[in-house]
DNA sequence: CCAGTATATAATATCGACGAAAATGCGTAA
DNA sequence: TTACGCATTTTCGTCGATATTATATACTGG
């Protein structure tokens, strides 16, 4: 009975709501109306990256269905494009699951986001125009802003220092000239995040991070590829290091 | 009336049928019984890489329906995974459409396809085994054999090659140690095999490409990860220049 | 007491119909 | 003629219920 209420009221709060527009789920080319799939793709999405559905999690559908307060058609929907990007497990007949995290996993993930962003960041260098280096630019400043303030606080977790920080390595390899790499390197950092989510590493971040990120836009700036590639993959590593070190994923 | 009875007569038959398992639509872990959105998906997929479905033709689920001879919830699942592996292009409140084929589309996979592959393939030289080879050694065999009889029927673009012909190119990068970079690369092999169904180019084929997949098969098992490199970039924009020239792209 | 099978239960996959949004056609006014 | 607005039609997205498949439980024979 409470349920039909905020069914209603969830439609209706739906028109206002923006589309976040992540690779496949929400975002069509208009703004217009969202709908609810792309909304519970959402939702579920970020509960999955964030941990709020712990890896090895059977996602029964009724359970969903209380959850995201949706039908199941919009749901399954939403799974089965979860699923074909690998956030989600589907297994014939037998419904979904979250993916399980394991060490091996990161280490593969880590080495194949190097690989590929290595190619990305050294194409962006050699064809990157000034609106690249602007994108850059921008990007690092609200990256490092957001930083100072999560400083204070202490929570550097935050979802605003998050999306900066994915912009600004988004930014890094926006000139490489092939949108489907984009992808594929936003693929791997969605799932990179999901790691660091688990871990719940937190202090480790305020020290090096910016500095890191600091040289890194100072390389990519000067056109050096060779070092810029040196300090991404540094960068990626040590990040991948400190979470095997959290012992959480043996 | 005709339609109820083809219906149920496909669903007597599904049981029997092999899950073919590609990378994320049918194939569960286990072999049980297909499900309904799996068997769609696998048809609609290869009906818009074979250019049955052409590029930018709207999927009005009505006709889908019928033609799949289907309900609309497993269409639309089915429907989903393509869009979030980029088969095809959701458009919020507007249905679902074939992705375009473009010149410069094809160029960017092309050049994609090259970097990804390059990585893979040289990690696989480094790191490949015995087996790996053996996978190289028999999917080559596979593939020269089936080359020999297409060349007799004249009929290059036969499934059974172009199955061969995708074996063999997955066979060599199989050791690169990571699942998601073959998946990737398997992708964009998805890709480019539509451009060679829609160019309809069959001539080129067995002059060339079975030399050329022989100097592949020698470099590789040879660790001669330069030339194999070499070869297989060339492989690969030979094939695209004779697309693009093919004048069906502008 | 255990293995294997039949039954009951729960979960998933699919159907058919309805509601909502976009595309189309037509009429009117500038 | 062209552009705009309204009504109609088409198409998409969602719901509720049913069929199908998997899982848990009880039962029987050894």
């Amino acid at each position: 009975m409470a349920k039909r209420i905020a069914v209603k009221s969830t439609r209706a709060a739906k028109t206002a709501k923006a589309a976040k527009a992540t690779k496949n789920g929400a975002s069509a080319t208009q703004a217009s109306s969202i709908t609810q799939a792309s909304s519970v793709f959402d939702r579920l999405q970020a509960d999955i990256l964030t941990g709020a559905l712990p890896p090895g999690t059977k996602l029964r559908l009724k359970e969903l269905i209380e959850r995201y307060e949706t039908g199941n058609s919009p749901l399954r929907e939403a799974l089965n494009r979860l699923s074909a990007a690998g956030m989600v497990i589907r297994q014939e007949n037998r419904g979904f699951m979250v993916p399980p995290a394991s060490a091996e996993d990161l280490v593969e993930l880590t080495r194949t986001r190097s690989w590929l962003e290595e190619i990305a960041l050294r194409e962006s260098i050699k064809h990157g125009d000034g609106e690249w280096e602007e994108r850059i630019v921008v990007a690092y400043h609200w990256l490092a802003r957001s930083a100072r303030t999560t400083d204070e606080k202490g929570d550097s977790l935050s979802p605003e220092w998050e999306a900066h920080h994915q912009q600004f390595h988004a930014a890094l390899i926006s000139a490489c000239r092939s949108t489907i790499l984009m992808e594929f390197c936003e693929e791997l950092a969605q799932r990179s995040f999901r790691y660091r989510s688990l871990a719940e590493v937190v202090e480790y971040r305020d020290r090096h991070e910016l500095d890191e990120h600091r040289a890194l836009h100072d390389a990519t700036i000067a056109r050096d590829a060779d070092t810029a590639v040196k300090l991404l993959r540094q960068h990626y590593e040590v990040t991948s290091n400190i979470l095997l070190e959290s012992g959480r994923f043996d």
